[in-house]
DNA sequence: CGCCCTGTTGATCTTTATCAACTATCGTGG
DNA sequence: CCACGATAGTTGATAAAGATCAACAGGGCG
């Protein structure tokens, strides 16, 4: 079962006509909220961003980061209600989609219908792979893990550079990712930094061994190839 | 956009045509392996499971739990191949679909192919819950956290008791989901016990006080009433 | 200039892991 | 029948990982 194929002209058509606008976002700019009832479907264009939930008292942990080609939004389309908040985290372009024709979709494309559970499935394995890691890695094979991670995905969009590939995080970031302590962050990144495994500059990561990322990890990288982009 | 509403009678004669078989498993018996390509597709009908990955020198960690009704395989249907194992926690029924009948499913009942979406995307939430338990809350708020989800994910089945519910769990199961070691977990559940909130039997977790265990956890509950049930 | 944000580092405290020893229960084979 | 090992749970002592506190450096920007 192919999960990439090309579009057919009449989905095409369906696609361009479900579009409703383009949102455009600055660093640091909230996308949806948390609580949010009757929330908008989008893709993202280009840029970065992360979601998030956070606990009464202001603790934050990152869930999973959003590049280009992902969904944003499915779970405030389909169940209702969104429970998690969205924040770019570099200018972002976002593509509107009309919600409240995502039935019509299902109906008349299900090719499409198929293609947007199949991203589900993908941010689940996301997910439970960012589980095993908060649960039973040590914070330097987590630090790995994401940074590794995050480059696997720049690459995959065309984003890595050549040799090595900058991710636009803060410490902060990294932190409310791993579930760690923002000093504790600072010292692990440092030792990775130490084995020139990265390199740290302003509010930016800058990955020079994924390899050797993945392989303190202990993690063999999702190895994925084509995906539907709708 | 009502998540729930009863089938058309071209669903359900789909559905039933959809059934392969059943099966039947014992407690702790495997259902689903890390690895397996062309892994079925199953629903629970009756017991309780667990999705679970692990590293290479064997940490484990629980994933999620899976109840009556749940989809089981999804992942390895939808992408190919299955990245997490599945394993029974007491005695389990299960329905068994033709995988290669899911993208007739979608061709042909875009009602039910919104509701594997939804479905999905149900997942998805829980496991933000589950990520932000872990990354950001203390032992003794995850327990609580943990046993009161079961609590409600139990209810919302049927399966609560009336005043007390009880959860096919051992101290083990417990600490690979809460990312805890077993003996900080057998003191952590202690507390509870301590606090009048649950009473720990041979092997599984009598809930006296979800209310209070939502209090420690700092957890609203997701608030489920109605749901698809393919 | 001074302030805020980001990153850095050392000292100390808390949480959680590890180690070890012990109890109770259950099923199996002698 | 008992001895045996295997599984679950319990508890105290100690070690390690990570959190918290405090202080400081550099850059950007009002």
């Amino acid at each position: 079962m192919p999960s990439f194929r090309p579009f057919t002209s009449e989905e095409l058509k369906f696609v361009s006509s479900f579009k409703s606008g383009e949102l455009v976002a600055e660093t640091g700019s909230s996308i949806l909220m948390e609580g949010a009832h009757s929330a908008h479907l989008y893709t993202v264009l280009s840029g970065w961003a992360f979601r998030y939930k956070t606990l009464v008292d202001g603790r934050r942990q990152i869930l999973n980061y959003l590049l280009p080609g992902d969904l944003v939004g499915l779970q405030g389309s389909v169940i209702g209600e969104m429970d998690h908040s969205v924040e770019a985290l570099s200018p972002l372009v976002l593509c509107v989609f009309q919600r409240d024709r995502l039935d019509e979709l299902f109906r008349n494309h299900p090719g499409l219908g198929f293609d947007v559970t199949w991203l589900a499935a993908r941010e689940e394995r996301m997910l439970d792979e960012h589980l095993l890691s908060l649960g039973r890695r040590s914070a330097l094979e987590r630090a790995a893990y994401l940074l590794s991670f995050l480059c696997e995905r720049a690459a995959n969009v065309g984003m890595g550079g050549k040799g090595t590939t900058s991710l636009p995080l803060s410490q902060q970031h990294v932190a409310d990712t791993l579930g760690l302590s923002i000093v504790h962050t600072n010292k692990t990144l440092r030792r990775l930094g130490n084995m020139k495994l990265i390199r740290w500059h302003d509010r930016s990561c800058e990955v020079i061994d994924v390899a050797g990322l993945r392989e303190i990890a202990g993690w063999e990288g999702a190895g994925e190839r084509r995906r539907p982009l709708i």
